[in-house]
DNA sequence: TAATGTTTTGCAACGATGTTGCAAATTCAA
DNA sequence: TTGAATTTGCAACATCGTTGCAAAACATTA
């Protein structure tokens, strides 16, 4: 049974390789890349960010397809955004397969276009009419960050 | 000088008129009756939706071209979603062109994927990290509905 | 109401995005 | 190292959204 404690190594390779293997997912040399360069980027990506950045190594349909498989084990998370561009995030170890607990605020800077997952901050809750069951709340905040206001 | 109050007329198309007119849109077929579609139906509506409620009636392309036209003019704006489709909702009056006001919460229904405009409850004020600063705040609830939830 | 100039529409063509089936390659386990 | 299972790349396709341009619709003036 999985999710034990997982330390920050000095060789990130190997930590990769645990997080894949800790969701029963075989280690290719894609979903190593790829995972690889959410944690060097430390914010949201898109497809075709994933795709510029690995070059040409790799099939769109396989990038879409690793997206696919992490979102599903909860690697990653999608974050919508107000021009409806599809973004994913790293999940904090806390997620559980299938069941997100990204319930934090998303912010997307609209002049360098990065997108941070603001961790500390959870989404408020909202009172609903009656008759209204909430499941989920997503909330995007969108500005300027704070490496463009300076 | 535009925007004056506009009351709720029995005669629907006449107030549509008034609508385009008062946005310095010329009255056209297609435009008419999918401002009809958002008045009728209540709640949000994507671009295929729209194509299949006006049958084969207009292009894909004059939809497409209608949409933005009233989303520049404020007439309706934009909904970010979970999946990421675009859904385009009339604003209340107070909207004006360019600068919406649409600081209200959406909700979309998980079994019957309606998207309503909660346009009573206002999107909440966040503090942001130091240097980050805010300019839009988009507040998406998604759940059971009314209707679904009995 | 008819003639005029302006705006809007429909068509065709295109690019970007995302999906599926299948054979070849890679990974895993023994 | 070998065989079974998984993953990848390719091809083909569907959807979504945009642009240029000629024809049609609209607004305006007489």
């Amino acid at each position: 049974m999985p999710t034990a404690f997982l330390p920050i190594r000095p060789d990130m390779k190997a930590t990769i390789a645990e997080i894949l293997k800790r969701n029963q997912l075989s280690i290719t040399e894609s979903r190593t890349k790829i995972l690889e360069l959410f944690q060097d980027t430390g914010n949201a990506l898109s497809h075709s960010m994933i795709e510029q950045e690995t070059g040409k190594e790799f099939d769109r349909v396989t990038i879409y397809r690793t997206l696919q498989t992490f979102v599903e084990k909860g690697i990653i998370h999608t974050i919508p955004t107000a021009d409806n561009s599809v973004l994913y995030a790293l999940c904090k170890e806390a997620c559980t397969q299938g069941h997100h607990h990204d319930n934090h605020v998303h912010f997307i800077c609209d002049q360098c276009n990065t997108t941070y997952c603001l961790d500390n901050i959870s989404t408020p809750d909202i009172k609903l009419p009656k008759g209204f069951i909430q499941t989920q709340t997503d909330l995007v905040v969108s500005g300027i960050c704070k490496n463009c206001n300076s």
